[in-house]
DNA sequence: CATGAATGAGGTTTCATTCAT
DNA sequence: CATGAATGAAACCTCATTCAT
């Protein structure tokens, strides 16, 4: 009947509140305030600070890989494998948008709050990248590529496409209702990558 | 005689605290130790936390743009000045590791902690990596690229592929003295980009 | 069929974290979980901490007075009757080794949590080796005493022989299976104390 | 010209909260307040709690041995030696009447507050009695006791002497100014294990 | 009765900032 | 200028107690 259980409203607050501020500017008062839970109450549902914030982490990363690898695997060819592999990232980073947030902020930081299934679940998403271009390279249709520099194009090019947006938009000025800011769209860089890792040798 | 004057040494500090921790995370007592000045000696030379992040990333990207220019200046041909672009972006995130960082972070957060000045610089070296692809379209060596896609790809792939550096020694596990972490190099990364943009239309 | 009534079993994980933590240092948690109940349910049967200590130190100290006074009665002569008591007591002390516990740590906060029933309690002990050295000095075998420093000697002597145990082991280091720690058991302790009040005047 | 240093200050109130009610009874608040400082400022003087109650037990213990080593090094008599020992550790006692109160709350706990440095202490003034009454043997003075036994004696009678006495006083009744409570004194004490000790073999 | 889930009050500790010397 | 020492505000976390089911 009710909506959330009080620990998914917990999570669903803290990753908000996470990504926004990262993991020391986060403050518990504020998650337990937006989810609506008393402080101690979080306290009892999910521990300390630092386990909430490994919670998060791991409810924001799983399933990445497998969706992704269930969007390559409904295509045959080469070709739109990649491009389903490209459309599943950024359908992730888009629907989620506190991935791509707290992600970055952990890559500056070393990766020191990614735990080992998180670190798994990121190597899991790059073996697909890896897979689909391998099987398009022996299929003919790919041409010779570093698999992690590919795989750090895409996942770069996605998330920075994604986290630009306020600073381009504060760049193109106060004008509301721009039509495009700074001309990049999401699709844009979809485009662009699909393209530049799919090409023949 | 002395090598950096204690403001110098305070920003020094600050930067790689503010770079490692976050703002929120970096605590003033750490930075003051590692710049080697009492506390209240860094209030009275910098002014508050916020003034020092602010000087910080003053100085951080300050001349970015400028460098890149002049890069790209010295070359005529529109491949070669492509590259010469992604080579000092490459040189400046290199010589400078805790630029990406703070960068990475601060797109994390929407770019609220980024002043005006610090704005127009980023907006500066959008500038000459559009002027470039211009010119190379024009001179017929280039073919039709968004520039803001481009620009996006360049810094952050270069960004990506430097930050990821932790996680991949990670992931190749402990081993000592690997020769490649996942096989990714920073000139890897470079020649890839200069290649994809640098390409006839 | 069952062993304890849950009353029970709270009084005893009470009586066991209470005597090593302290009243402040204990958590009705623990005791809870220690006694196998719910924490409201201990509430339920018990009402609060301080009612729970109160209960705890009742049922600790209750029937001590009365086994002395039962081993005194049994003996007709002086000596024996001293004798009596002195085991008696270390014969409570070691079954209980709780209440040597407690009793430190009331003694060292002025008694507050002591209540009138177990004040009692205590003077009624006291009473029973006052009248065992009032005894044999009118049988002319015990010379004067004063009967309080001989009641705390009595008492004081065997609590921190009982209580210094873990100190001497650590003194003596870490030879497991060590034959005596320091030299000292609780029989050479009683037997000292029994030859110094039951000495001819 | 100013009286105490602050940090004196915070651990003289600390050792009068932490005799009063035991480490986990004790508030740094009142601490402070006792102390008649800023919060923030006791931890910027003594760091954290555990570490304040490690400078307590030091400060309390120090010199312990030392003062009774001096008195009985006075005396050339064993018996007058032992006395100088017995007096020494009751002047100790009660000039610092904390320190009773802290050890007895050591001992329930089983000593695991006790630093190493504390231990050494204790075992040193072990070793006083322990070298005192092995000469007043030699000299055929006193008769074969178990050092242990003796020193538990002692050191337990003079604490419970001295702990005992708001109990005593309780037991006694309102009477405001009782000339004797339950008639033990501290002198009573000291002259009953002189006595018992001193003896000829 | 039993239990998981609150919750307010309070406890320890940290931290940016200022002050006195 | 430089420094040790404050200090108020707030952060994290705990705990005794109660409530709803």
């Amino acid at each position: 009947m009710e909506g959330r259980s009080p620990i998914e409203a917990i999570l669903d607050a803290a990753a908000e509140v996470f990504a926004a501020q990262g993991f020391a500017g986060a403050k518990v008062d504020r998650i337990a305030a937006k989810a609506g839970v008393n402080k101690a109450g979080l306290y009892y549902h999910v521990g300390d600070k630092a386990r909430l914030y490994e919670l998060v982490l791991l409810r924001l990363f799983s399933g990445v890989a497998a969706r992704a690898e269930a969007a390559v695997a409904a295509e045959e060819e080469p070709r739109r494998a990649l491009e389903a592999l490209v459309r599943s990232l950024a359908g992730t980073f888009e629907e989620n948008a506190l991935l791509p947030k707290i992600m970055a902020r952990e890559m500056a930081g070393g990766g020191k709050g990614l735990s080992d299934a998180v670190m798994r679940e990121i190597l899991d998403v790059f073996a697909v990248t890896s897979r689909v271009l391998q099987q398009g390279r022996r299929a003919g249709e790919f041409g010779r590529v570093n698999p992690g520099v590919a795989h750090l194009s895409i996942v770069g090019g996605l998330i920075f496409a994604g986290l630009s947006r306020p600073l381009r938009e504060r760049a193109a000025g106060p004008a509301p209702g721009k039509i495009d800011d700074l001309g990049v769209s999401m699709e844009d860089m979809i485009q662009h990558l699909v393209q530049t890792f799919g090409r023949g040798g």
